[in-house]
DNA sequence: TCTTGTATTGAAAATGATTTTCAATTACAA
DNA sequence: TTGTAATTGAAAATCATTTTCAATACAAGA
């Protein structure tokens, strides 16, 4: 789909639910809407500022509060305990993660509902989440001099 | 195996890594070598001043971080971006875990290698790390009104 | 057993991530 | 165009975790 639309269609959401387009919103989206990497906070909010200088760090977070209430970005959670943020992926899919510069490669892994439903029926628990994540270092990262390329 | 064996194995085990063994670690010590729950460290630190009423938080702190480090215990990541502490499984196990009191059923998932194999291989990441974990409710927090029993 | 050096301790302060508060601003419905 | 409620950014508050540091206590050797 055309970057264009995805952040219109993104905006869209947002004002389908009550809420109104101002720039910080549109530049968070741009930012999330065209990036393959989960991106940090303090990403966003430092790329954020090249489209619109205002920006406050507060905004950010509120900002992806709320385009992860829509379903949009999901919260991504890594090994060393910070979070990102990602846009989600069409169709539910499992991450692998870039460690270094968070790049993402979803991948459509095993199903993994006949696995959930054994261990729900062995335990009693009720199971409504899980994580089939994978880490690592992505191609690029890999070369030992390497310069990050935003696409 | 007896619960104090496994006690004594683990302060073994810090002795034989040039630690001291002292009262506040084998008050942390026997707490998470005898809880099947994952427990954060304030809960940590107010069940061990049980034990040893002079605990302090930041020694909580240390002597989780070194019996991680000795794969006596691994640190667990909750959806809500909390963390906890739990005493490593026999094998390598994946998760399921309660996310209303911490209780963790170990499993035997699938063997995850021929999937991170073919992933690597089709994206060029290094995969050096991957979560397999399962989140609920346990039979006794699904009760309306329970009582949280420790074992 | 006593001594001594060093690892360990707990309190306080520092840090880093995230949230709350609040007065000023701004989108947008009427 | 205007009124109003949503939104903003700064500052302060909060929460988890780490660092600093002087006092203490383990355990190796005399």
């Amino acid at each position: 789909m055309d970057p264009t639309l995805i952040v219109n269609h993104w905006l869209d959401q947002l004002q389908s639910a009550g809420c109104r387009v101002t720039a910080p919103r549109r530049a968070i989206v741009e930012l999330m809407a065209g990036s393959p990497r989960a991106l940090g906070p303090i990403e966003v909010y430092d790329l954020g500022r090249a489209e619109h200088p205002g920006l406050g760090l507060v905004t950010v977070y509120r900002t992806l509060e709320k385009l992860e209430e829509l379903g949009l970005v999901e919260r991504v959670h890594l090994p060393d305990g910070c979070h990102r943020y990602l846009r989600t992926a069409d169709g539910h899919q499992h991450l692998l993660l870039c460690t270094s510069c968070g790049l993402v490669q979803p991948f459509a892994g095993d199903d993994l509902e006949p696995l959930t439903g054994k261990v729900a029926s062995d335990t009693g628990f009720a199971i409504n989440e899980h994580w089939l994540q994978l880490f690592g270092t992505c191609p690029n990262c890999r070369k030992p001099i390497s310069t990050l390329s935003e696409s």
